[in-house]
RNA sequence: GUCCUGUUCGUCUAGUCGGUUAGGACACCGGGUUUUCAUCCCGACAACAGGAGUUCGAAUCUCCUACGGGACGCCA
């Protein structure tokens, strides 16, 4: 253990961001790499607009992001509470401080800051040193009696022993603020990492809310990999600086420093995160794309795919390197659990170039008679077919891999017969021929 | 408006001490394999914001301009 000590203190007033997420990493991160302790903080000093939901939402999308916290909600540790809306006496601990000394005073029925009149200097590890002067003094203490963010924010750090701030760029200038609260409490300022921002796809400003894109939520609904989420968050703002961008997480735990931080914004591009998350998916072992594929599985209504094991297993193991994301997954391999499969339309358009009828018997005719039902096997037999009857062998693999699943897209055709077994594959023949759609 | 901060291909980035054909990735485009395809392989296109200066030499150092982003609450 290093005597790193890093926060996330997030404030549950909605949906959790992207940004957010990527704070929460980077933070993670640098915990991980450098042995330290990653606090989690919960910021709902403003009751009105705290919801349970947004903390329920946090905490449940941090987990699945694999971001475990060492102190905080529901794990407790030696400086909590880890709310901020039950350190109160704290807060007034540390503000009777200030009074004693003269340096807060009441005004309009708010306490106020006296601030310092000197230009601070925030230590930043990315920035370098960032000179700002803080002219006016600042509320600490609403007239309501509650205390305000800077100043609690502040005072959490100081008494949680916090050692490296890492938060957006967007807290840059109130950095002075925090600075000037520091020397009032004569304690030294962490150091600070203020990180870039992510930017919209495209048009002006940061991503919002709004944005396609920008929820966590979004990603675990539509079963992504949190290793390939953070893989992709990991390269907006840092890369490990040796051309590698496909990372295991250990990678970048080991690769990751503040120093190596960019101080240009990145813009958020969802294409490259679905290739990252690809790639991720494509080199699952067979255990884990198994396991999760039951899950994605069950998920979305489709139990019964997962009854017959030893099938689910052959068809995954013909499927993966094809698919790009679980969220294709059910309709993808849906044909090989559902007798009755649909006939896509536009599949079927392609199909009719083929005398489709004549093929198709043919097919069945030469399938029939086949012994030995392997991928070697058929493919021989069919290129033969085609050579006798002096027509294109992807006449006869369009029309049967329609015949069969349905549709003009899936895995190897050979692969997929023999998983579906010889008996399976003429009855769906004769499917498709009773259907009367040639 | 004031203050802070930034500027390399469309996008994410490499390029720490000035000398590179300015490298990689995604996307796009073109070709090939898989006689399907979303996989895979190959190729093409594509950038140092602009201007001064320092220097034999600047993407790299300095200054100015332009543009981008952020903060200016008794929100966090």
């Amino acid at each position: 253990m290093s005597n790193v000590r890093v926060r996330f203190a997030p404030s549950p007033t909605g949906y959790f961001h992207i940004g957010g997420a990527r704070t929460a990493l980077f933070n993670w991160l640098y915990a991980k790499h450098t042995g330290g302790t990653f606090v989690l903080r919960i910021e709902d000093s403003d009751t009105e607009r705290n919801k349970k939901e947004s903390l329920e939402s946090l905490l449940t999308n941090l987990r699945w992001m694999g971001l475990d916290w060492d102190e905080g909600p529901e794990v407790g540790g030696p400086y909590g509470p880890y709310f901020q809306s039950e350190r109160n006496d704290i807060y007034k601990k540390y503000l009777k401080q200030l009074q004693d000394e003269g340096l807060a005073y009441e005004k309009e029925g708010a306490i106020w800051l006296k601030v310092s009149g000197e230009t601070q200097t925030i230590d930043d590890i990315i920035h370098g040193p960032v000179r700002r002067l803080e002219e006016k003094d600042f509320v600490i203490y609403r007239s309501n009696g509650t205390p305000v963010f800077h100043f609690v924010n502040v005072i959490d750090d100081i008494d949680m022993k916090i050692t490296h701030v890492i938060r957006g760029e967007d807290h840059l200038s109130n950095t002075s603020k925090h600075m000037e609260l520091y020397h009032a409490f004569g304690v030294p300022a962490p150091k600070f990492a203020h990180i870039p921002l992510i930017l919209k796809t495209d048009g002006p400003g940061k991503m919002s809310k709004r944005d396609r894109g920008s929820l966590v939520e979004e990603y675990r609904d539509k079963f992504f990999l949190p290793e390939g989420l953070i893989n992709y968050l990991s390269l907006l703002g840092w890369s490990p600086k040796n051309d590698q961008e496909l990372m295991s997480l250990e990678e970048i735990i080991a690769a990751f420093d503040l120093p190596g931080i960019n101080k240009t914004h990145a813009r958020f591009d969802e294409k490259k995160l679905n290739y990252i998350n690809a790639e991720h998916l494509k080199h699952l072992s067979k255990e884990a794309f198994f396991e999760k594929g039951i899950q994605v599985l069950k998920a979305t209504g489709h139990e019964d795919y997962t009854h017959n094991v030893p099938l689910l297993k052959e068809v995954f193991a013909i499927v993966q390197e094809k698919l790009r994301s679980f969220e294709e997954l059910p309709n993808f391999i849906g044909y090989f659990f559902d007798d009755n499969y649909n006939f896509d339309e536009k599949a079927l358009q392609k199909v009719l170039k083929h005398e489709p009828q004549v093929r198709l018997a043919e097919i069945r005719t030469l399938l029939a008679s086949m012994e030995e039902f392997s991928c070697e096997t058929i493919e021989a037999e069919l290129k033969q077919l085609a050579e006798r009857n002096g027509v294109q062998p992807g006449d006869y693999i369009h029309t049967l891999r329609f015949a069969v699943s349905g549709r003009s897209v899936g895995p190897s055709l050979y692969h997929m017969l023999v998983v579906m077994g010889k008996d399976n594959v003429l009855k769906r023949i004769q499917r498709c021929l009773d259907a009367k759609l040639f």
